[in-house]
DNA sequence: CTTGGCGTCGAACGGTCGTTTGAACGCGGA
DNA sequence: TCCGCGTTCAAACGACCGTTCGACGCCAAG
């Protein structure tokens, strides 16, 4: 078993020396996840880290980047926890593990990540904008990543064998969309419309509801 | 029957004696689906529409209002399609549309108009990019445009009586994601994942299988 | 023919942006 | 004590942005 996902990679940037460099990267992350990449300056990140405006360009090299660098670190940390979560689940029973449990390793890291306690819930924020206003290199690097989702594919037909490659293709490609579109502002939406009958849920309770609506999607 | 989201709003302006404010419109309307708003500038726009810069501001006051307007006219028609096929299906079937029928009317209007041949296709990725990237302004018009929603979550509660209110608002809201997630880019990657079995679709066909799991979603 | 309003035009304004520069600083090793 | 190097600093550069300005042509009404 030497599976390069479900090895820790080794520390590519000393932070604990480089103050500096680690103040800019978690405000950056900040202010990305909350307003957005183009609405952020290179000042507004050294205001909020404390730093001098030039430390962008020493550390980073450019915004661009430092950009490229919160997301690819965190995406990497995102996927490494899927695959931690799908082997577990394989291990556990046996070698071929059910539907909801292959769709729970998919859905869970990032819903965790996302609880309002939980000090990761910025990163998944920070995901979530890039993937739809990153720049066309991070695009690029989502549409090739596709070694983890291949495992989630594989793990897929493995559990339901007699459904044609081409349906399990497509049934995980609206599954992906489900989880990739939970902006927080379309829960005030939701919310609104049902007049408040949604309350707030806890994570295990929406991932549940979430399980419930992609199981009986992909078994369809 | 005086329901204001099936009558045809006036024209709002006469664009037939003012063919620089609609050249203006068309090439921002590109622009904005082809490159994201931020990443067009207003001389870009004028370039395309080979009309004087001081227009842009003549014409609709700011770049922000000619944003703000088109998404206005184009999520109008938009959800008056919806509004139109929903009443369709509930004429055809007596006051008490099907599950899927409800959902088609929700699936298939920016489906169709996003067929390769059909010329509404930049309204659609318009419209896709503005739910993401838009102003706060309009984001918040979004949220609070529940009451053509409010008819297709009446309609989905009606035809499944038995369903707790709250698993139809919460299941509504998964449907919701699967059709406004749809990025033509997501696509790349499906075909990329699944080494090409998952051949270009017609539009009906991607249709049915969105509509195949998603009426075994809420009806999980 | 004159007048006035509307649309268009080139040009410029004020501001913000990412990035660069060169000097100053702090500190471990010669 | 002095040097060298990595880091931080204030300041500025050049480019691009959305918007505004005043002049000009045009055509219909007086």
């Amino acid at each position: 078993m030497t599976d390069p996902l479900l090895q820790d990679p080794p520390d590519e940037t000393d932070e604990a020396q480089v103050a500096t460099k680690a103040a800019v990267f978690n405000a950056a992350e900040r202010l990305f996840a909350l307003h957005g990449f183009q609405n952020v300056s290179v000042r507004d990140i050294t205001a909020e880290a404390r730093v001098n405006l030039a430390s962008v360009n020493y550390h980073f090299g450019s915004k661009d980047s430092l950009l490229f660098e919160i997301f690819r670190r965190r995406t990497s940390e995102l996927n490494r926890e899927r695959a931690r979560m799908l082997h577990e689940a394989a291990a556990e029973a046996g070698g071929k593990p059910p539907v909801r449990e292959i769709l729970k390793a998919y859905f869970a890291p990032p819903l965790r990540w996302a609880s309002p306690d939980n000090d990761r819930r910025i990163s998944v924020q920070f995901i979530i904008r890039a993937r739809s206003e990153g720049t066309a290199e991070m695009r690029e690097v989502l549409r090739n990543d596709v070694s983890h989702l291949a495992r989630f594919a594989d793990a897929l037909t493995a559990a339901r064998p007699e459904l044609p490659k081409e349906d399990v293709y497509w049934r995980l490609h609206f599954i992906l969309g489900m989880v990739h579109q939970n902006r927080f502002a379309e829960f005030d939406r939701l919310h609104h419309l049902s007049g408040g009958i949604t309350r707030e849920q806890d994570v295990e309770g929406l991932l549940s509801r979430m399980l419930d609506f992609a199981e009986a999607g992909f078994l369809a």
